[in-house]
DNA sequence: ATCTGTCAAGTAACCGATTACTCGCAAGAC
DNA sequence: GTCTTGCGAGTAATCGGTTACTTGACAGAT
């Protein structure tokens, strides 16, 4: 059926060791014999069975990225992240999406991943989930996005410094009713979400503000959740003048009912996301900026280091900047120019979370 | 190192061979041998490898997804369709990323996929570019999405009558004056874009209406090309007042220039896109909403069915509907209102674009 | 001339499953 | 009582590479 080295020893004239040896690039191979053995290799369109080389090698080529959305934009960003730096590797992706954490699993994802990648990229999914304890049984290399875990390295953002600027921004513009529009409910400090609402927290107690529980709303990541949840802030006894959603997608969703019901985002009502899409340039959102991609980019490259068995500062935490990116949907007095940018400040990203303490 | 079916065989007292019986479920297995078996394999933790299962059985047990791009709202959709679509398989996905088809590869497609998967799918892609042709040569089971191939099944969506409904969308508004934002130079009918000049040029045909050629501007199928093709329309010598952007993004790019310029969408001047993003709505664009979701959905049954030994209309062409969504920036009048949705009439959209004639 | 060291290349033992083939035992046919 | 027939279960070949070990030849040393 298909090429095998044995077709390629036969018609180069040597053993299946020596196409082995030259076309693996060992030096223990005359000069000659490779170019001979790699051309006929060539001419026969031969190509290793990568089962076969795995199944000798004990090395899967390939690695998985788990994550629980593939919907989501911040995943998206990742995804083309993890992808570009892949670009050029011998190593394959797979593609693992576990849905919704509270959803069964047909398959469980330890059985999915066994053997079959050298290692993993957790993708935003709590560390401390069944299925990622599952997975952390395979002790294999593994790097994640979001929370340290017990085991591999991780990139992180600093979730609690962003949402302190981003309040204090708000502060700073004269508000004090403010309102946030979070995920999924959870008072679990390792969910990334709750790193927000520290955030927040911290910046209004600093201000000496205090915060309406009723003008704390699920918006459940999507632009959906984002329109009920504007929709519950509005129709309250007292709506808040200023809103901090958790997601750029809820803060789009917000912003429609707010056009639905003729009011201006920043004019009116104040409003600034988490995430920095690029479609939140299109709707003059303010926000905070992540940088998605070079997460992407960044996990990708560590996890690669840790199977190469290059342990050096590759296992550890490393965590990239945040901006806050300023338009009109919280500066309505010059609506449509340039946005303004700046990077959060050293003091508030360069330590990892996992040493901030609660409060400052 | 890890638990092999040696293992497993050991401690439950039988052979491999019966304990692979079991696992996989065979009949000729005595039922409390089964059971047995079935037991200490989960006790033990056991997985069958991957690389042994394929190499023994000739199957990768996963598919591999080709795609030009990974940073495209139309790709994370489909995928986000081929992703539901294979939950609860046990196949694997892989994801190749081919860049841009003028760049050169580093290591040719045709050498990552041969024997790693067991079919793959092709998205957006030419089939009759090199990269395809070689690939083609594995001899493989292939959905693709686009056009229809020499070989495989296709999901496809009439581009042209899409088109044509757009434009005269636009005409129907009063419009004659109609500019076009397109992806990338071609004039290949095998590239699905042209299929959107031609339904644009058919529209325009029939009304008699002639296309200038100064209005014709590419935007490389990006938000910041679009905006760099709305500069260049608005800065002709007589401006359209109606825009067609063959892409939602490029439409985003235009709508944030014109908004720039003081131009209100839909009032000042009409524009349409082409795909029905999410974020169109949040955007109020008019636009072509093409199913990428389901087509996502639709591509991986079909591939799976091929795989399965399924040839019965397996192979063939699939056409989903497309539908004209109309939001104020074609309908100043009644800005924030419902979008009306029609879908396309089936005259439009139930023959496949490989046989529709040049004009009507 | 013989011995030893070096090095390229071949032989064959794996890697971990699957499965064709074989075997042994028990039930039913004659 | 012997001869099928059938069926559950074991043996071993096989999938396609990789690589430890072995072989053989040649160069340099004694």
């Amino acid at each position: 059926m298909s090429v095998t080295v044995k077709d390629v020893a036969r018609v180069a004239g040597v053993s299946t060791a020596t196409v082995s040896r030259a076309l693996r690039g060992f030096a223990t191979v005359d000069p000659a014999i490779r170019a001979h053995v790699q051309q006929v290799a060539e001419r026969l369109n031969y190509v290793a069975s990568p089962a076969a080389t795995a199944l000798s090698t004990g090395r899967a080529g390939s690695i998985g990225v788990i994550t629980p959305f593939v919907d989501r934009m911040a995943f998206q960003r990742m995804l083309a992240g993890i992808e570009s730096a892949m670009r050029g590797t011998e190593m394959d992706l797979l593609l693992y999406c576990t849905g919704d954490p509270s959803d069964p699993h047909p398959v469980p994802p330890r059985k999915r991943l066994a053997r079959r990648v050298d290692g993993f990229i957790v993708l935003s999914l709590a560390l401390h989930s069944p299925d990622v304890e599952e997975i952390s049984k395979l002790r294999m290399p593994v790097a994640s996005f979001g929370e340290q875990g017990p085991w591999g390295s991780s990139v992180q953002v600093d979730d609690r410094a962003g949402a302190v600027v981003a309040t204090q921004h708000l502060i700073e513009l004269g508000h004090s009713r403010i309102g946030t529009i979070y995920g999924r409910a959870s008072d679990d400090p390792a969910v990334l979400e709750f790193q927000r609402h520290l955030g927040f927290r911290d910046a209004m107690a600093r201000a000496g503000l205090a915060i309406d529980a009723g003008l704390v709303v699920p918006g459940d990541f999507t632009i959906a959740g984002g329109a009920r949840a504007m929709t519950r802030l509005l129709d309250a006894d007292e709506p808040p003048t200023a809103v901090f959603a958790f997601s750029d997608e809820m803060a789009y969703g917000a912003i429609r009912v707010m056009r639905e019901r003729g009011l201006t985002p920043g004019r009116d009502i104040a409003i600034i996301g988490f995430d920095g899409h690029e479609t939140s340039s299109l709707l003059d959102l303010s926000t905070i900026s992540v940088p998605f991609e070079e997460i992407g980019a960044t996990t990708a490259r560590k996890l690669m280091d840790e199977i190469e068995g290059i342990p050096a500062e590759a296992s550890g935490v490393t965590v990239l900047p945040l901006e806050l990116t300023v338009r009109s949907s919280t500066r309505a007095s010059d609506p449509g120019l340039e946005p303004r940018v700046s990077a959060l400040g050293c003091e508030a990203w360069q330590r990892p979370p996992a040493t901030t303490p609660m409060s400052e």
